[in-house]
DNA sequence: TGTACATCAGTGAACGCGCGTTCACTGATGTAC
DNA sequence: TGTACATCAGTGAACGCGCGTTCACTGATGTAC
């Protein structure tokens, strides 16, 4: 027996956060496998032994973001998943529709970097994207739903309101009016969870 | 003089309403010169007499939803610019956020069909969608400025409502899970504009 | 403990294809006479 | 009024390039003895 099967899992995870982060920034069209192997320190022919087509890392690299940069984003964001409040909901805005996140052009939130990229591919990639989205809204229904009556439309809206916030805002050739969508989202996502 | 100066501008808006259609189906990548120009009842080659490259008919056509398509569309919902008010806004919003604009996928509005493949592309491509924007901000900023402080702020989030709610709807292969979203959004984005 | 070997992750050349763009040519058109 | 002609919109073949995918090969690794 040649390698460990550690050793191939390894790989094949460094193939999959190489690939997410180049798609997140260049898309899918623009992203080859030569440039997803070549910045995982592989060359090209290797990706075959791992993944059966281009569509199937990208539905992979969506999927990734969820248990990957995403949770680690909300553990450094001191989000405290045990206890759902709309304290906790609020938090999630302040760094969803902030600065910082819509310049983190590689760790960004796939639904902002790749919706048109994803609405045009195969189910199962747009399944990847689908969980990300009921991640988001069951944690903010999560925490409005002792404290309001319509807790999901109030999730299902800001989730909106918080992807398009960030979708025009990272758009927007014009970096005032890009930062005035970004700020009035913020502010309107604030008022729909609190009133 | 061969072929009337008429002759030569009527083919050339046909083209970049072939572009407009067909981008706004199939995205930037996968719209090749060769349908644009089929589409058009011409051949490949003389693509190159009215354009300079590819990305300059993307702007273009993505411009041209606003005068076009887009302008048809106000019409035949019953918008009236010229008296703008509150119930302007909202009829808006019902025709914007509406079932019949997220199935037509051919004259839906290009904000929601093309954000990634927008924000990849030239800046005179970027300036073509911010002229979509800006002109919904404005139209919704106008219903509101007699009757809202903070009519501004209220425009740019129902703005982003409005492409948000209908790029995940675009994007969700659970049908039941986008018109959640639709929904939501267009409750929540009345509500805004009421309130 | 040491060595031969079977395995398969990884390599890199090659294939086939489609696309954006170029270019020499054609032929429909309106004008000049 | 009729005809020769100059123009340029439109044609379609060709070019060059990059990409997804395939494939025969290599060589590092862990195991069997």
């Amino acid at each position: 027996m040649p390698y460990s099967k550690k050793h191939s899992e390894v790989t094949r995870d460094r193939i999959i956060e190489s690939a997410r982060i180049l798609f997140n920034r260049h898309g899918f069209e623009d992203t080859s496998i030569e440039m997803i192997m070549a910045n995982a320190d592989l060359t090209r022919g290797g990706f075959y032994n791992h993944f059966k087509s281009k569509d199937e890392i990208f539905a992979l690299a969506v999927r990734k973001f969820l248990t990957g940069r995403g949770a680690q984003w909300r553990s450094e964001a001191g989000v405290d998943t045990t206890q759902l409040k709309p304290e906790t909901a609020t938090q999630l805005i302040d760094g969803y529709l902030s600065n910082e996140h819509l310049e983190d052009l590689e760790g960004q939130c796939p639904m902002i970097a790749l919706p048109s990229d994803v609405a045009r591919n195969k189910p199962e990639v747009k399944e990847s994207y689908q969980q990300l989205l009921n991640a988001m809204v069951w944690l903010f229904e999560s925490c409005l739903e002792e404290y309001s009556e319509d807790a999901r439309t109030k999730a299902l809206s800001t989730a909106a309101l918080c992807v398009g916030g960030m979708v025009l805002a990272r758009t927007l050739p014009d970096s005032g009016l890009a930062e005035e969508v970004r700020s009035a989202a913020h502010t309107t996502a604030t008022q729909i969870i609190k009133g």
